[in-house]
DNA sequence: TTCCCCTTATGGTCTGACCACAGTATGGTC
DNA sequence: GACCATACTGTGGTCAGACCATAAGGGGAA
């Protein structure tokens, strides 16, 4: 017999004390704001020690459902939040750093991001309010970082404007992880102007509640600022 | 003068280790394959207690950077890897269990995802094997959760055919996440023949290089399975 | 040469202790 | 009675040291 035996899979004490409050949260209906017991009291309800208890906590704050306060009180103690954010940020920027995804493929993806939100904010129509006050705030920006920081804003309120909470948050992890490139392509082209008003033509339809020249506006514009075929090192 | 004072952030061990680890990796320019140094010894290198390294090593292994194995060897130990499937999956499965996404965006994000895959494999027209094999599966499946378990591949195929591993990567643990939601609308459904030609017709589109057949079809099929309106809970 | 056992290095777990922090209770002062 | 400084207590954060299970490698015996 090869073997092809056993899935025996080893589980480590954590990731049963990980599936264990997974269970709680869900049978007992803990909401975001809800605490945790505390950290001796899980161990001990669990039996297990402190340090694995430690470890799976460690990994709901890594994933963002979790907030650890020291301290006393109605503040201190695991909180339940739900911030991917950050996680989501470290993971692409981990996974980059490792060449397990390539800055071109994060491009891609937040094409498909904006042109999608785009679309979506046009047929909403929701108050474009954030989407011209970045305008502005670039327009007075004195350098390139400030100008993409600003910039950043600008299109993440685009992917705001979606209603999508989730296309919305990969959309700020997308653009806080390649914010280098970013930089590098406004100080590569150097005038804002151009950018300015791709930025304007994007605003303008999205306010006319126009998703087919919205989706077009996005789509020119990064096409603008990352060409293809010499790509940057 | 008011409160707004210090940012003071608290910097826990385990997140310098976090840190120093990361800028290791960037400055020994470290590969997927890689090993850290023992725990131990990883600990007397930064000064700190095992415990804080290990905490830190929980992190990276939950991002799906790291790989630890027991035992001794070129195979035991911290192995750097690239795998952000788990971290996704885990990740969407959490937030959307604290209501801090709602399944709705999740099936959103697969639609905005899956029409520009569809488009970019269309568009690349590699082969259709794939597609071929998890239609032929589906088939030949015996019950809801099997017929699923090939939808899911199928559509997979699709996001891999796109060529974006991060695309990928996002479509699969979304799929993973709203498995459930699938099995009850397969069921709802009940005939699979009308699946089945919406899946004849996306492939086709694909295997045709017709880009915008592709989007609509799969926009079709995403449109009759998620049926907007009476939502199911 | 082959096989078995011991060594060794690794991650996994546990215990118990101490620290820093921040509410809370206490008690003294006005 | 109101107010403020102090001590108390419970929380997460960190540490040191021990032991276990695992799996590769080495060495001795058949």
């Amino acid at each position: 017999m090869a073997d092809s035996w056993a899935p025996v899979k080893r589980t480590r004490t954590f990731e049963e004390v990980l599936a264990q409050i997974e269970r709680r949260i869900a049978e007992d209906g803990l909401r975001i704001g809800d605490r945790l017991p505390g950290e001796r009291q899980l161990a001990e309800q669990l039996q297990v020690s402190r340090s694995s208890v430690r470890e799976a906590l460690r990994v709901l704050e890594t994933l963002g459902v979790l907030s650890s306060q020291v301290g006393r009180g109605p503040e201190a103690g695991a909180v339940l939040i739900s911030r991917p954010g950050a996680a989501l940020t470290d993971l692409l920027r981990l996974h980059v750093g490792l060449d397990g995804l390539e800055p071109a493929e994060l491009i891609e993806t937040r094409l498909m991001i904006e042109r999608f939100a785009a679309e979506r904010a046009a047929l909403r129509g929701p108050d474009t309010s954030a989407l011209s006050e970045a305008l502005a705030a670039m327009d007075a920006a004195s350098g390139p970082e400030e100008f993409v920081e600003h910039d950043i804003a600008f299109h993440c309120a685009i992917a705001d404007a979606s209603g999508n909470r989730l296309i919305a948050v990969i959309m700020r992890s997308l653009r806080d992880s390649v914010r280098p490139h970013a930089v590098q392509a406004v100080e590569r082209i150097g005038d804002t102007a151009g950018l300015r008003a791709d930025h304007q033509r994007i605003l303008d339809a999205i306010s006319a509640g126009d998703p087919a020249e919205a989706a077009r506006a996005v789509t020119d514009h990064l096409a603008k600022t990352y060409p293809p075929g010499p790509a940057p090192a």
